[in-house]
DNA sequence: ATGCCTTGCGGAGCAAGA
């Protein structure tokens, strides 16, 4: 099984690019972020064209996930669990033949100094190990995939220094995602590729593609039922090269059958 | 230099992203 996580920055700005990589890459499942608008203006029609059915979780203007699925598909969530008056839509979970991904799109955090956006991806985080917990305790193959907005580790990244003061790189938001692996999730593309230096997001400005100067902060956590699974991680650079290309390229895991 | 791009919204110039 082949599974996809993409964030590309509006769907419907994105939909030719979005349909010719699903037509290239053919992956079995993919989680969107991003997606910048409600249900009901989701491509759906375009989508199912390309051999996808979809659940979108869908906010007027901002963030928004979907996870779009050439297999059947069961959905189990559409928000993190733990806080009903969070109404920003960054979260879908369903299970595909017996494996329950996650799409997740974890708040930017951005600045600092704000409780109103550094303390909602604190909170966010702490209701997503809370929830991942939960995920093991089911003990299946669980992949938990999308925009975390986490710098791992300073290899992630082109100029550490350049991010000291940012709300991706900083420690206690690097030590909730540490806490991910320490109960029992497997960084992916980790755990397959070794070289620092590998990205997913290039900033639009000050020529930062062109440079290759960017960050890995989009990534696939997996469970232990996943990770004895897993066949291949791999970064797919294609995406971020074409014209109206999204900041962020896709990540994609491939699991071996079960 | 809270900018430099890009998007949505709405019909000009912000807000938000990372």
């Amino acid at each position: 099984m082949r599974i996809a996580s993409w964030n590309v920055n509006s769907v419907n700005a994105r939909l030719d690019n979005v349909v010719s990589w699903l037509g290239e890459s053919a992956p079995d499942v993919v989680v969107l972020q991003e997606i910048k608008c409600q249900e009901e203006n989701f491509p759906r029609a375009a989508i199912e064209a390309a051999g996808y059915q979809a659940a979108v979780v869908g906010e007027k203007s901002y963030n928004g996930v979907a996870l779009l699925s050439r297999l059947p598909f069961e959905l189990r969530q559409r928000a993190l669990p733990g806080d009903d008056a969070d109404t920003q839509a960054r979260y879908v979970e369903a299970e595909v033949g017996g494996v329950i991904i996650a799409g997740i799109y974890l708040p930017n955090g951005n600045p600092v100094e704000s409780d109103e956006k550094y303390g909602r991806k604190l909170r966010w985080m702490d209701r997503l190990l809370a929830h991942a917990e939960g995920l093991l305790a089911e003990e299946k193959p669980v992949v938990i995939a999308g925009d975390y907005n986490v710098i791992p580790e300073n290899e992630d990244c082109w100029d550490p220094a350049e991010w000291l003061g940012d709300a991706l790189f900083q420690d206690e938001i690097r030590a909730r995602y540490r806490r991910l692996q320490h109960m029992g999730f497997t960084d992916a593309f980790r755990a397959c590729d070794r070289r620092g230096g590998q990205y997913t997001f290039w900033d639009y400005q000050k020529g930062r593609w062109p440079r290759d100067e960017g960050i890995r902060i989009d990534h696939a956590l997996l469970s232990p039922e996943a990770a004895i699974r897993l066949a291949s991680c791999q970064i797919d650079r294609a995406p971020r090269a074409r014209e109206k290309a999204s900041d962020h390229t896709p990540l994609i895991v491939t699991l071996n059958a079960a």
